[in-house]
DNA sequence: GTAGGGTTAG
């Protein structure tokens, strides 16, 4: 009805089925309120049929305090009119006041609630956070003998599965005598909704093969995510030929389940078939294609139909752009994400928690943490996600401390942390070694009963291998109930870390006869592995049979890894070889590693053929040149080694500091090279010279020196600094008793002299010092490391 | 029917 004939129709005296048609054909608030005048106007305000429909209309448009409103001016309201009333609250979002009319309704009125008003208020009350309305309205829905009706037992089911109570839920839907499309769809949703994939597709297929109830588009695109979750596409197969037979496949809804099955599955050829069969595609399908072009990484066919659906006139939602985002961080599109961040804050949509997660997660992932750090700052409703996403953000980064103090905020704030947080916290404990908050938080991990999460163990593990103990993370492995992939990729490298080559190679073939597809990490650890304890023909072995046996084709990780095989245990030419057959270009650290082993064993001719590739291909990396610099030094070269590192001086490139972490009981001291800010300097400083004197007779020859005839006094001055391990460790032999094992932590390599320094310490204080550096773990014991010095 | 946060190598 247009605006004419409505204000052509307010001046005439209607009958009652007129205004009720005019009420039908109302299609927004103003129109209604018209009509209402006009129902007045014409003595229908007591009319109850009249009335109800009017108010059933005014809930249609959300406009439920006008229906509240007018509901009251009843004289009688019945119970056709509170269970209207009842629905249009709790579909406008106001549940509590749905259950509060049932109350009222009970309490006050000589009403009795039948199965709509049970139906109704159940499914109000799964939109109220506290479970415990639900339950009730159960009980009493039984008493009244409503408990085996179809529509109130949809409601109960739906409303079980809304808390997580996928056993009363089963429960609820095995009790029902008769079942019917939308009780078996409820289950197929519910299911899936708390993650019972397998369970889902089994129900459904029950529900086809032998309930005898017909199957819906509804409940095809239920099951369809379940087989989507779980990549199987067979599954999804036999879905689609079975919605063909049933005259279901052209229904957008299927199609769209469909789309994202075969995105998922990795299949965008299929999903693109299928959404050119969508006579009208939706928002909602337009999102599942994006969001699958985006997983699979294509970001030009995503950002095409982004386009497109904004040049077509449609609304985006937050779906829409959560879909997009994750495109564009792998390919390191800051400008795209910029761009996105601005069209959201300009449509509002950056309001919306998931779209400023994802945002705040595109531009950590970018690099740009300050900004993550701000979005996140402005956000107003912050979630759990939104923490996590800012956690993780920042351990990712190395942000270490930045990711502690921030999970501190966290906790003020009230916010409960889930396993996704404790896993990026565990992440971070693991980066800087801190053992006494690793406990912490397995403490709250216990507590909190996180243990049967995958991630979380595996982060679990990983803490206590970086943070030395690695017995206690392999007791944890054993009495894992599962395992994945990454789970053992985790225990496979600490065994590296560690320098237990044969263990890490045992566990890997143990690993192959539990039938575990390796990834490219597991080869990547294993050959680290063996890196790290000298084992050049296993490293061989593993290489070959990575390439014969399972067909991988190696990463340039996998070469930098066989060159610092090689390179480590001398073959400097074979390693050189090797590189020459790579099939794909050599990424740095492949010349790194070679580089390296020139360092290990002196050959000049070598690294200056690999610098001069590393400087063209990561000129602002300082490591290398120092790397370089001290080599032709050694060689008495020291007129290249002064260029070296006056191209460093010039560029006003900057080394990463090094640092050392000592934990006595549960307090962190930071050590720094040279530091004299220490309020114990001088005790440790006096015990130094005091050490230094007794390992020069033991035989203790500073490695330094042979490197440094040629440096300016300055500069002599700097490099001649005492490493901060040196003074971490002297002030753990001040601060813990005799036989008291000492462990730190350094964040860069430990270097030859301050390796050489703890192997006689640890022999004339006899004392066990364990040092982990940026690369594995050293146990010094009675004058020898665990690493044969070969790292 | 679409959408946000997590573990493994270096």
């Amino acid at each position: 009805m247009n605006c004419r004939s409505l204000a052509g129709a307010v001046i005439q005296t209607l009958d009652r089925n007129s205004c009720l048609r005019l009420l039908e054909d109302s299609s927004a608030v103003s129109h209604l309120a018209q009509t209402h005048a006009q129902v007045v106007v014409c003595g229908y305000k007591n009319d109850i049929s009249t009335i109800t429909k009017l108010i059933h209309k005014l809930c249609d448009f959300k406009a439920v305090a006008y229906a509240r409103a007018l509901f009251l001016s009843v004289p009688k309201p019945d119970l056709f009119l509170f269970n209207v009333l009842i629905r249009g609250s709790s579909n406008c979002g106001s549940p509590l006041s749905s259950v509060s009319l049932f109350t009222y309704l009970r309490n006050n009125t000589y009403l009795r609630p039948d199965n709509f008003t049970y139906a109704f208020t159940v499914s109000a009350s799964s939109g109220i956070p506290d479970e415990k309305f639900g339950i009730l309205l159960h009980a009493q829905a039984v008493v009244d003998g409503y408990g085996s009706d179809l529509f109130v037992g949809s409601s109960l089911v739906d409303f079980y599965f809304t808390f997580s109570k996928v056993e009363m839920a089963q429960k609820v839907f095995d009790r029902m005598l008769e079942k019917d499309t939308v009780l078996w769809n409820t289950m197929i949703s519910g299911l899936v909704k708390n993650c019972c994939y397998e369970d889902s597709i089994a129900v459904f297929a029950k529900m086809a093969a032998g309930s005898g109830v017909r199957l819906d588009p509804t409940s095809v695109s239920s099951v369809l995510p379940a087989a989507a979750e779980l990549q199987l596409l067979n599954i999804g197969l036999g879905i689609q030929c079975l919605s063909v037979k049933l005259g279901l496949s052209s229904h957008v809804h299927v199609l769209t389940g469909l789309i994202s099955l075969y995105s998922k599955c990795g299949d965008m050829k299929t999903s693109k078939a299928l959404f050119e069969n969508i006579i009208r595609p939706d928002l909602i399908s337009y999102n599942a294609m994006i969001s699958g072009y985006t997983t699979n990484a294509d970001s030009e066919s995503s950002l095409r139909l982004f386009k497109e659906l904004l040049g077509i006139g449609f609304q985006v939602n937050s779906s829409t752009i959560v879909g997009l985002i994750p495109v564009f961080y792998p390919f390191g599109h800051l400008l795209l994400t910029c761009g996105i961040h601005g069209f959201c804050v300009k449509s509002g949509i950056i309001s919306n928690p998931a779209v400023s997660t994802a945002l705040t997660t595109a531009y950590s992932r970018l690099n740009e943490i300050e900004s993550a750090r701000l979005l996140f700052n402005e956000s107003k409703e912050k979630t759990l996600a939104s923490w996590n996403a800012m956690i993780s953000g920042y351990t990712k980064n190395g942000l270490t401390e930045k990711a502690i103090s921030l999970f501190q905020d966290m906790q003020v704030s009230k916010m409960d942390p889930n396993p996704v947080t404790v896993t990026s916290i565990l992440s971070a404990c693991a980066q800087i070694g801190s053992l006494s908050l690793g406990k912490w938080v397995y403490d709250m991990i216990r507590r909190k009963g996180f243990l049967s999460n995958l991630y979380v163990l595996t982060a679990l593990i990983d803490m206590y291998t970086k943070c030395g103990s690695i017995e206690d993370a392999r007791k944890l492995f054993d009495d894992a109930p599962e395992k994945n992939v990454v789970t053992w990729n985790t225990m496979i490298s600490g065994y590296g870390l560690h320098g237990h080559g044969q263990e890490a190679i045992d566990l890997f073939d143990e690993m192959m006869k539990s039938n575990i597809v390796p990834s490219a990490v597991t080869f990547l650890s294993v050959l680290y592995a063996c890196s790290h304890a000298g084992l050049v023909d296993e490293g061989q072995k593993i290489f070959h049979s990575m390439v014969h046996d399972f067909g991988f084709e190696p990463l340039s990780e996998h070469y930098a890894c066989m060159v610092d095989i090689l390179g480590r245990a001398g073959k400097l030419e074979k390693a050189l070889e090797f590189i020459q057959t790579m099939t794909v270009e050599p990424s740095p650290p492949v010349w790194g590693a070679l580089l390296g082993a020139c360092m290990i064993h002196k050959n000049t001719r070598l690294a200056q053929l690999a610098s001069e590739k590393l400087f063209n291909l990561d000129p602002e990396n300082v490591g290398y040149r120092v790397l370089l610099s001290n080599i032709l030094s050694v060689d008495k070269k020291y007129a290249q080694a002064a260029s070296v590192r006056q191209v460093v001086k010039q560029r006003n490139l900057v080394k990463t500091p090094g640092a050392t972490l000592l934990e006595i009981g549960d307090i962190p001291y930071v050590f720094t090279a040279g530091d004299h800010s220490h309020p114990q300097k001088e005790a440790i400083y006096a015990l130094l010279e005091k050490l230094s004197g007794k390992i020069l007779e033991a035989g203790y020859k500073p490695e330094t020196m042979t490197a440094l005839h040629d440096v300016e006094e300055e500069e002599k001055e700097l490099i001649m600094r005492i490493h901060s391990e040196k003074l971490a460790i002297t002030f753990g032999l001040i601060q813990t008793n005799p036989g008291i094992e000492i462990r730190i932590f350094k964040n860069l390599r430990v270097c030859l002299d301050c390796h050489s320094w703890t192997k006689f310490v640890s022999k004339i204080t006899e004392r066990v010092i364990v040092v982990r550096d940026a690369n594995r773990f050293h146990h010094f014991r009675d004058g020898a490391c665990s690493c044969g010095d070969y790292w």
